[in-house]
DNA sequence: ACGGTTCCTGACCGTATGGTCAAATTCACG
DNA sequence: CGTGAATTTGACCATACGGTCAGGAACCGT
């Protein structure tokens, strides 16, 4: 027992320094952007020297890089109640609970993505031609199939994907904006339930598969 | 004719070299954020010296300030056909494709405002606190009556400013990913008034006004 | 033509930032 | 233990940036 390296190996302590330098980094970067943020707030915010940040990530375009790709996957990864649907009303209501979801949680991996990506994507141009392509064809295929079956109007798909996109990272990405005329309180439960309630509402009567 | 001051007087010389500079900074300040704009690049891009920019802004502060609030301005005047439309469908339809328009027409101000509100709006919070408040109280009166004359479906008003914003800022915020997913090709005028016509009919049918 | 005001600009300055480095400390393992 | 590798960190450096300033150019009313 005394032998047990502390109650971490080496590896571990490795994954839970960048984790931790990961995470602070995606709050600066999603307060004061790429150029905004400095690495000594980083470090400050991560509670360690500035220089130990340059040992585990070379550059702060790396350290930067890493966090976009991140947030990339964890999206992705969440999409996945699109696909495990058999219809639109059931696979769209849980992309949007999904995504509004999101934006309730991480709002700022939402703020670096947006930013990432008004800023022409220099850093994810790559994952934008490749992954997410290829992930909006698939999703566009699938509704396409739905619109062939009847099962909801003939509406464009990428238009409609942008839409849901749109709608429900605006919680997050103008988070402050609503809450400034929320009267300078986040959403409560209750509010975040309506929200999620009058999207869905909107957008699936809209395309058709309600009411 | 030679004594003509060769066809402006001075202070229409003023103030198009102020609109210069701000026109540049726009640009700049849209692409790279206020952190990662310099007053170089801004100056380079305007074709003047540096040391001119703070004769005319005395800080970088005073200049981001500036063209923020020109766009808050543009964005306000933008949003007038809301009121003299007497019902749901000419107002928010109208609303919709000026909101478009303006997206097409000046995306670097769209992202602009999209970066200053999503770092917590340091500049403009006064204007949040107050123009923005007071203008999305009436139009939420305005959604409110028609909806207790029975035009339109009941839905919470502010979801649905927050929706119509989202969604026609996407297409200028984002417009680097739809380009992408484009196949690098911006939207032509046909996939405009697609964008335009999807938007429109999703979001009108989906509060009940048409169909 | 002159005097004063506005406008323009190259050269310069202090500071903050990203990044480096070598010395110190901790760790894994025989 | 002892030894080499991994980790941590304070001190340091070069650069780039926002901002200043003094001197000159252009302009305008008289």
């Amino acid at each position: 027992m005394a032998a047990q390296p502390r109650s971490n190996s080496k590896k571990e302590r490795r994954q839970e320094s960048e984790k931790l330098i990961l995470s602070a980094a995606e709050k600066v970067f999603s307060e004061a952007g790429f150029g905004g943020a400095t690495m000594q707030l980083i470090a400050d915010m991560a509670g360690l020297p500035k220089a130990n940040l340059h040992y585990y990530f070379p550059t702060k375009e790396a350290l930067y890089r890493q966090v976009v790709e991140n947030i990339f996957q964890f999206w992705l990864q969440a999409a996945d109640v699109f696909d495990q649907a058999d219809g639109p009303a059931e696979g769209i209501g849980a992309y949007i609970d999904a995504k509004m979801e999101i934006s309730r949680r991480h709002p700022a991996g939402s703020k670096v993505w947006a930013t990432e990506v008004m800023h022409r994507a220099p850093v994810i141009q790559d994952y934008l031609e490749t992954t997410l392509m290829e992930w909006t064809e698939g999703r566009a295929a699938i509704i396409n199939r739905w619109i062939a079956e009847g099962r909801m109007d003939p509406v464009d798909p990428d238009h409609l994907l942008y839409m849901l996109w749109a709608t429900t990272q605006h919680y997050a990405d103008f988070g402050h904006q609503i809450e400034t005329l929320n009267g300078g309180k986040p959403l409560d439960d209750a509010q975040w339930e309506a929200a999620k309630a009058s999207v869905k509402r909107i957008i699936l009567k809209g395309i058709g598969v309600v009411e």
